[in-house]
DNA sequence: AGGATAGGCTAACGACCGTTCGTTAGGCAA
DNA sequence: TTGCCTAACGAACGGTCGTTAGCCTATCCT
């Protein structure tokens, strides 16, 4: 046990030091912004000193890319998890919930990657783009199987995915883990939404 | 003509240099968001010093505030611009065009406003939330309206307005002015979307 | 012509930034 | 006890930042 990395080190609350300073930034770069964050004030929130950080991380933009890199990972498994054998109905109601609940179980995960992801930059920023761009792809191929189907009834696969990403993403605005509406319920909500809004009807197949 | 302030002294392109510096300030702030864009970088763009710009501005939270006020004052301008006594679906088209229009005649300034406000304090920043719960109110008054009269079926008003908004809202991310599709032609696909997710049906009265 | 003004510059201020470096203290194993 | 490692500190590096003050020039007005 002698040879432990030193990433390993234990917090008070029994998590990694270095788990520890991803969550607070984390909280910093939502709350304020990535670039209106600074060390000094993420260490001193940990009650360090800005220096001490750099004994666990290399640089703070680090910080954002492991924050982004989760949230983008935990997207893009919510997508790749929707069953591809289910109905288009099924499988848009599994990719909503999915989504919704990467949010809710992180905001502050989620919200710094739809709003700062931008601030990385050479491959970890084309990653993320990758990543986006392959979420995307995922929810299109549902909308087209919808189409194909006839359970969905829109005129242009590509906007419909577009408006529906849309209708998903300005979500960590407003959504609040513990908000007046139990995720279930706002996910129902948000389902039927957008079944209606492509062309699904209640009677749609599910 | 001695006594002519300040801000109105003449860029080539005939506007004033202080719009120009706005401009221009709305350009970087979206690229590269508020506190990444420093002064000098955008004195640069207008080959100036950042010096320079002190003598069109008072300070940098000043250019933002300025973007930002714009863009709130042309959504709500637009949401108040919605004809009171048409249909339910009429207004709910007409408030879906305004939103539209406004982030693609100012496509910078919008994008600003949706990323960057929270980086204003005291009385600008209240100001802002105050227009931005004043325009979720036009909308929640079209649905309610929508509702009432039996065009959309809705199980929860705030909940659907919430919805709506989040779907159009996220259009800055991705809307390109440029684009593909004729901006007439995307208002119709955004109406078509949110009429369908209200429950309006295409038989829904126009 | 002379004075006023606006706009631009340079230099500088005071504060802050991300990060490195040398050192110290505590813990652990041999 | 000694030696090593880790984590944290203070000091400092090498900048950057938004902004101010003083100066200069061009233009305009009387």
């Amino acid at each position: 046990m002698g040879t432990t990395p030193s990433n390993t080190s234990t917090a008070p609350s029994g998590t990694s030091r270095r788990d520890e300073i991803l969550r607070v930034a984390g909280e910093l770069f939502r709350r304020h912004g990535y670039h209106a964050t600074s060390m000094r004030e993420l260490a001193k929130r940990l009650n360090l000193r800005g220096a001490s950080l750099y004994a666990h991380i290399d640089s703070k933009e680090e910080l954002l890319r492991e924050i982004v890199d989760r949230a983008a990972d935990a997207f893009l498994a919510s997508a790749r998890g929707v069953p591809c054998d289910a109905s288009p109905v099924a499988r848009l109601e599994a990719f909503v919930r999915g989504h919704l609940r990467v949010i809710e179980g992180q905001i502050e995960t989620a919200a710094v990657f739809f709003h700062e992801w931008t601030h990385l930059s050479g491959p970890a920023r084309q990653h993320v783009v990758e990543r986006r761009d392959a979420y995307q792809a995922e929810l299109r191929a549902i909308v087209a199987a919808g189409v194909a189907s006839g359970d969905f009834d829109v005129e242009d696969v590509d906007v419909a995915t577009l408006l529906t990403l849309s209708t998903l993403n300005w979500s960590y605005q407003w959504l609040d883990p513990r908000g007046r509406l139990p995720l279930e319920e706002l996910t129902a909500f948000y389902t039927e939404y957008v079944l209606g809004a492509l062309g699904a009807g209640k009677g749609a197949q599910r």
